[in-house]
DNA sequence: TCTCACTGAGAAAACCTTTTCCCAAACCGC
DNA sequence: GCGGTTTGGGAAAAGGTTTTCTCAGTGAGA
């Protein structure tokens, strides 16, 4: 009989308009107005009724507003960075961006499986969504999903776009250069590049900086190692740098940060010096790993996060019917200095 | 003169129900039926419906049919782990127990910020979640949110509850407990711990379940150590076990992987062979972590993908109006073997 | 007093779908 | 041929909000 005291909690009913204009003696219409500043009313009867919704704790219903205004305030994400090191930095930019804008984020986590990926788009498109960013954890790799010729603008960042597209990518180029000149202005002359597999376009991208900024300092340019993107591979190089009688670098440019803790390492072991001997720069900036390093690592930042904010800028402005260039932008890194270049060994 | 080589794409409009009655010479309300297998008619009539469906390409507008049904197949996932280390497999596990029923997920990052996460929440509110899980860096603090009194049910997962939620956590003690015996099975008679600040409440927990399966092996309990969840504490702890006099440790339960991390570097810089001397075992699994340590680290997953999946299971439940008993309700873990412990010493 | 312009506010359509009736026609047994 | 049932399908309300159109009243100028 005593019914009120159940296990389930009971939630309480959404106040509506309808009950909002009741409550205040006006019609919907007059509410309606009333809360959002428009048609001509006394100032009195607008006070009233904004008064009256305050106190019911009336929120307008936004799938009713979406319903009418043909826009849901919505947009997915779509990744298939399970692991998140990429994304999820990019993930906040871009919410960051739009939670401002009153624009919430599905994500969609599609892994590598074209099946989910439709499954999660096709949900997207039915919940109409305003538009919808595309981000992986490879640049150079489209997502296993197929987005052309959709409803909604597509903005992709961080992976390959399709053509007639909007990409917004990292100046990997100019990132490498970021952290050769470093060394150079450091006075490092002998710069070694030890990176990932050359399947990986990234890594091509930054060995041509690499070759270019010593050929335009007149250094002596070895052909950069490239290996797995493993610590394991990081021990390996310095093993091959060091290993042989051939004249040893006094600086290594790493294609992300776990090679150089390998490297870092590998040196130490070897009772090499950093960064007295030997500077490391690594690449991804991946905070545990670089102020886990011995020194910790000066590393090359790809500003995911502003990434992500531009990605949702353009998205944003795409929506709202802006016309915008299709094709690439890169968007600069930054180096972060901790202390594995150290001074220049000179000065 | 020539618009339609404009460089701003047109969106096709989505097609209506109404449409695909008019083309159907029939009702909207037939149409409807026929698309959802409701009502009667002619199975030809139905058959048709869907045909001219298919051939529009029609897709039934959510907005409305939420609108419509009170529910929004849309729930919010709360965090303020930006790094992810930790929401991310859990989401993943959340999205994958919901997408198979149609619902999407909002993410949001709240930080540590309440304004934030204030505006989240009534984003989510206003956009008509059917429910919201909330997920943190850290099991033993509270979200910095208020989701009491809310229009909507509250699953916790990986973050406290409030008072009569619902909350999931890993079984940590369940964990420690795996760790340690394995370590007793592997014949270990001198089993150190090292673990992270008392400040965490996983922290203690887990010493308690070590001392606790020590005392059942008859084994000598040493007094856990606690500092940090970094390698450097790792190096130092290890500095600390090998430096004295006093009997050495033949096996090191650590607190996390960061920490094991650090300890076996610091044993191997030491001479001290991992596993032959000494066995290692680490906490969370984090398989970038586990797997670049000399030999590989054994470890206990928290299963975070499963107590996402089991998250969204129990929300949708209580979505669906199932009474649920409040409480912390834990999770076992597993433990994943790696190198790191070796066979008995003696066998 | 008669228009004119303006003011304040309401009625109703629209957004898109689902669902509950309701109705006409056909069919049944008698 | 007649009451009653089944069949196939439609009309309309509902869900909550926005917006356009309309309208009654008011004060002013002629």
């Amino acid at each position: 009989m005593v019914s009120d005291a159940e296990s389930a909690p009971v939630f309480a009913k959404p106040v509506t308009l309808r009950e909002v204009a009741a409550a205040a003696g006006v019609s919907v219409a007059t509410a309606s107005k009333a809360l959002n500043g428009q048609g001509r009313m006394t100032a009195d009867t607008r006070e009233r009724i904004r008064e009256v919704a305050q106190r019911l704790g009336f929120r307008p219903n936004h799938l009713a507003q979406s319903l009418l205004r043909r826009r849901s305030f919505t947009v997915g994400l779509l990744t298939n960075d399970t692991y998140g090191r990429f994304s999820l930095p990019l993930m906040a930019g871009v919410s960051d961006a739009l939670v401002d804008n009153g624009v919430s984020v599905f994500l969609c986590n599609v892994e590598d499986d074209l099946r989910l990926g439709q499954l999660h788009v096709e949900a997207m498109l039915d919940k109409r969504v305003d538009g919808i960013i595309a981000t992986g954890k490879r640049v150079d790799r489209h997502l296993p999903v197929d987005l052309s010729n959709l409803r909604v603008p597509v903005v992709y960042a961080f992976t390959q776009p399709d053509a007639g597209a909007i990409g917004l990518v990292s100046d990997d180029a100019g990132g490498a250069r970021l952290a050769v000149e470093h060394f150079c202005r450091l006075g490092r002359r002998r710069i070694a590049h030890v990176s990932g597999p050359s399947s990986f376009e990234v890594v091509n991208t930054r060995a041509d900086a690499y070759r270019a900024v010593l050929e335009e300092n007149n250094l002596a340019v070895s052909e950069p190692l490239l290996g797995a993107w493993s610590e394991a591979w990081g021990h390996e190089a310095v093993a091959r740098l060091f290993g042989g009688r051939g004249e040893r670098p006094d600086a290594i440019f790493c294609g992300n940060d776990q090679i150089a803790r390998g490297v870092i390492d590998a040196l130490r072991e070897r009772g090499v010096g950093v960064p007295d001997d030997v500077g490391v720069i690594g690449f991804d900036n991946w905070e545990i790993v670089a102020e886990a390093t011995r020194p910790p690592l000066t590393s090359v930042d790809m500003n995911l996060a502003s990434l992500g904010r531009e990605a949702g800028l353009a998205l944003l402005s795409l929506v709202g019917g802006q016309p915008a260039a299709p094709g690439i932008r890169k968007l600069p890194c930054r180096l972060v200095v901790r202390q594995s270049c150290g001074r220049p060994p000179g000065g």
